[in-house]
DNA sequence: AAATTCTCCTGAAGGC
DNA sequence: TGCCTTCAGGAGAATT
């Protein structure tokens, strides 16, 4: 499922394919995924210039001179780069025939969106609330301090809160979590400075390992060129509840916080 | 404001 | 072998 590494693994994969291509024709292969996807992208794009790409937390943007595409791949989406002749298949959602290929969304679940907009997208609905990148210098222990005092959610919930730190999905909470020693339940507001800067300094390390492994691929996620990402071989606690801790070899329990699967160590976590 | 619950959708896995 | 049920999961919307 599409995290943060994976975004930026497919921004990375698709940026030469994309940035100064033409778009020759916009298919919408299902009038709507999380949300409708606009119907007049056609008349709208046809024969414009994608000026460049970027991702914004899981949001990939791809900027033209009267707007912005935004495209989100919700949990089962994948872009492909495929040939300009090829033929979509039974789950591409959404593709842009460009003089470079085809841009091509795959969204089994639809849980994704292609959406339009000629604001600046900062100022998008989805954009503008959005908490800093995690590698951002102001995503630091003072303002995880700040932002959680007085807050009794638990600390997975607080990091998995786009508003408070993007890019932080289920599996890489889980093992920054494990990685920082913290219980995954504790109250966001009862953890002291010192254990954030840990924390963020784990999260910061676990995002970058898992960029640099092109993302963990969990069912859907490949990259541009349809791979596999390797970070899966990395995960330390994600999906291993009833597997002995890496540390200490104590039995991995599992725990639905707010309605996700969080695996923990109950030894190496408090 | 913050916390909780609901919702979208479909493949995969488990039970019988 | 096959049908039915349950579950996962990003994140906005609705509700309390």
């Amino acid at each position: 499922m599409p995290e943060l590494p994976e975004v930026e693994t497919t921004k990375r994969g698709i940026e030469r394919h994309v940035t100064d291509a033409h778009i020759l024709g916009v298919i919408a292969h299902s009038p709507k995924l999380r949300w409708p996807i606009p119907q007049n992208l056609n008349e709208l794009l046809v024969g414009e210039r994608i000026q460049s790409v970027r991702r914004r937390a899981k949001y990939l943007l791809l900027h033209l001179p009267k707007g912005c595409l935004i495209i989100h791949l919700g949990m089962s989406g994948s872009l492909r780069i495929a040939p300009a002749n090829s033929a979509a298949k039974a789950h591409d959602r959404f593709e842009m025939i460009l003089s470079s290929g085809i841009l091509r969304l795959r969204d089994p679940r639809k849980f994704g969106a292609v959406l339009w907009t000629e604001e600046p997208v900062e100022e998008h609905r989805l954009i503008a609330p959005l908490g800093p990148e995690p590698f951002a210098a102001e995503c630091n222990a003072d303002y995880l301090f700040e932002r959680s005092r007085g807050r009794s959610c638990s600390i997975k919930t607080f990091i998995m809160n786009a508003h408070i730190i993007v890019g932080v999905g289920n599996i890489y909470a889980a093992e920054s979590l494990f990685a920082a020693g913290i219980h995954p339940q504790r109250a966001a507001g009862r953890i002291s400075k010192k254990r954030y800067a840990d924390l963020v300094e784990h999260i910061q390390r676990i995002l970058k390992k898992a960029i640099a492994q092109g993302g963990t691929s969990l069912r859907d996620f490949v990259n541009e060129e349809g791979k596999p990402g390797y970070f899966s071989q990395e995960l330390q606690v994600y999906g291993r509840a009833g597997e002995a801790c890496t540390n200490c070899q104590s039995t991995l329990l599992n725990l639905t916080i707010g309605q996700r699967s969080s695996v923990y160590c109950a030894k190496c976590q408090r």
